[in-house]
Parts: C-alpha cells; structure tokens; sequence
DNA sequence: CCAATGACGTGAACAAATTCACAACGTTCC
DNA sequence: GGAACGTTGTGAATTTGTTCACGTCATTGG
C-alpha cells in the first residue's frame, strides 16, 4: 500500500507520543485511547494502522512496543541523515538546541549563513560555516536534508543552491513558498500564514474547527 | 461560502506573496502567473479565489490591490489581534523576533516563562513575565491567541491554564498534541514530524511526491 | 465591426481522506 | 464449554479537496 504524507505524519506523531510521553508501565493500548491522546477518531487511528503491516488484537488492543517498532520499520528510522540549517538567525539558533537530541536518526551537522560573523565558528553545539562553502561541506558530509531558515528574498535562490549540491529534501521555514524540481522532498513550514488561521477562526464571526475528536459510535 | 482550513491557509500565502514579494510595478497578475508562483495548478487559484467575491476579468488578471483587499475583508485583517508567546525557551524567543512585524494586525504583547531568570523584564523587546502572573496579564491586555513554545511534559497543562484564562486560538509547538475544548482555535506545529516525513521521502526506496504543479490544460 | 484570442468562472468528474457500520474473533465469566 | 462482551479490521458510504473541460466574455487586430 501507499502511504500518504497525511498518515506518515500522524504516524510520526504517534510514535512519538508512545515513546515518550506514555506511562511506562502500560504495555498495550486501545484505538480509542490513542485516539483522545492524538484528538482524533479510533476509527482513523486503526486505518492508519492498517498500513503498518502489525495487527492489534480485539480486547487486548495494540501492544505498544511492537507497534512503535512496526513504525521505526516503515519510516526507515534506522538510517542516520545529516541535517544543515541553512540561515542561522534566530529560528536558525534556536532550531539548533530544538532540534537536538530530538531523535537520533536525524543528526544537525552544519550550518550555514552569509553574515561572516557567525561562520567559521561552533553556534549551540554546530559547526557554523560561510555559504561559500555550502556545496562542499554538503557533499563532504553527505548532508541530503536542508532547513532553510533565511529571509524570504533569499529563499528561492539559496534553494537553488542547495538542490544543485545534491541536496533531497528540504524543510522551508521561510514565509514565501519555494520551487523545487521533481525528486527533491519538499515541507512547508509557513508560522505566519498559520498564525493568521488561528487569528481567523479566533474572529466571533466564525465557529472554530479544527481537529475534531468522535467516540466511536 | 464556508471557507475551508485549506483554502484559508493558501490565501493568506497569496496575499502575502504578492504584498511583500511581488514586483511592485506589476498591477495585475494571472492565475496561472500565481499558480507557478505557489507551485499550484491555476484551476486551483481560481477556485480558491472564487471565495472571495471578487472577480478578474478575461485577459486581464486579477487586480493585485483589489484582491489584496478582498482577502483582507475575508480574514478580517482590520482587527488587531494581542498574541501571547508562553515559554521563552530558544524556540519562544526566535518566534519573537521572527513575528516581529510581520503581520500588523498580529501583535506579540507578553511573553510567559516559569523560570525566574527570564520573567519581569523584555527580552527581544517583548515584556516576559512569570507564568504566575499569566492569568492577570492575559486579561488586562485582552490576549486571546498564545503560541505554545513550552516542553511536551508541560504543554497540557500550560494549555488547560490558558483556555481557563480566556485564550481563544492556540499555536503548539510543543511535540505533544495538546486537547482544547470546541471553541477554541488549535493549530498544531510539529517540527519534528514534518522532519521526519521530509527524510522519509529523501529515503532512497520513496519518491517524493508534494506539490505538484500542473498546467492547466 | 467582427472574428480570434486567451483567460476567467464553474458544473461535473475525479481523487483523497474520513467516518460509519458491522462481521469476526480473542477474552472473560459463569 | 458456551454465552456475552468489547475491540479489531475493513468494505461501503460520505465528505472534502482537486482537476478537467468548456461556455462566456472583454480585448485586440484586421
């Protein structure tokens, strides 16, 4: 089966939630369970499952540990990739300490950014090099994921950059959105534009959605 | 028209595209222009913008002020919103900075942190304040949205205090999915996650869809 | 003035995502 | 051992989102 964006994220997610802010001491745990710690229906919970390839059992539900390494399997987690943040302004920096430790397959390795000041140099634990020197650090380190974290004028250009270097995915946290060719893994992450939904719906004129939660029947 | 999450979010990319990224000289633009600006189809642009209520003209475009203006009426861009931002770890810190002026009608007011060494004092030019006085400050400056900065463990019950003190639309972006009451506005920004989907699709085995962009005939 | 152009608006088709509803089946209890 | 229970897995229905395809219309050029 193909595994759309959507359940990959939620599957992320739920993994995440299993592992590290989920009692110990439980070894099981229902659809519906998940379901009210995720905000979502246990029927969504079980289909994403589906895809996983393991089966819950009826009454006893899913055994968590055998659950999250049916997850690690499909996201392939056991592949380490090295990460660049590219522009290390503030959400830069702070992407650095954030993302740290977060999980161990995606290790920051390099960063990047113009402003001669902040190269050549560790920031938060990462190395800092000039964006001269971005295509051979990144095939020196065999880096295939990039942040990009610069201003939105530079967005475009920079990507273009980072693509010609073999770069494979790129996270986009500036607040323009940036073109890409075919083959290259693309995440948008704009905090403006999603701050101004929730702007939107805090209007009286509108009744919020958003994230519904449904018992099963 | 109900306006979708989905189309709300891509027009506020359009609007911001073309306010602050868009020559200036150019007074009209077409659908398939902005289409191969956002990496869209331009059925997809006229679908989204047939929502607003305002109509271009065959063989012209659209007005670019006189959409920006209609999108503007949609998101109600004429009131002032006073946002929160609670945990000033690095993540509420670089957020400060980084909103700062971006959106007029977006306004950081107040910062929250428990940590005695941050609060009662401005950082990044945002007064900090401990998160005893939350509740008082919430109220006093009439803050309904709060951008969630603080760790996974906390983020739940930092949450609960605010809906209690009247917070009507929170962003998370603590790596926990956190529960809000219906009413309240919840935009969940998992960095991690979109991380980990972006390696996912850098992974040899998947190829990558995302953002397509398509001509329209 | 009229035909050709080329972009718009939109009904209809299509695709993706979610929910419903229920059969199947371990488990528990009597 | 057998009936009752409660949860799973999944086909079908529904809802939501996207694309297609074409009629319409303002403009341009002959």
């Amino acid at each position: 089966m193909n595994i759309s964006n959507k359940v990959l994220g939620r599957l992320t997610r739920y993994r995440a939630l299993l592992t590290e802010y989920f009692p110990k001491e439980k070894t099981h745990i229902f659809s519906h369970e998940l379901a009210a710690m995720m905000g979502l229906s246990a029927s969504q919970i079980r289909r994403d499952l589906m895809c996983l390839g393991y089966y819950g059992v009826p009454r006893y539900g899913y055994e968590i540990s055998e659950l999250v390494k049916y997850i690690n399997e499909i996201l392939d987690a056991s592949k380490l990739h090295h990460v660049a943040i590219v522009g290390a302004g503030n959400l830069g920096r702070a992407l650095m300490t954030f993302l740290e430790s977060r999980r161990a397959t995606l290790k920051i390795v390099a960063a990047f950014d113009e402003d001669p000041s902040k190269s050549n140099r560790m920031i938060n634990g990462v190395p800092c090099h000039s964006m001269d020197a971005a295509e051979e650090i990144l095939r020196r380190e065999d880096i295939r994921i990039a942040i990009l974290c610069v201003p939105g004028s530079e967005a475009q250009r920079v990507t273009d950059r980072l693509v010609r270097a073999g770069v494979k995915g790129i996270m986009n946290f500036a607040p323009v959105p940036i073109r890409i060719p075919v083959g290259v893994a693309l995440e948008e992450i704009d905090v403006t534009s999603a701050l101004e939904r929730v702007a939107f719906f805090t209007n009286n004129r509108a009744n919020a959605p958003k994230e519904r939660r449904h018992a099963d029947r």
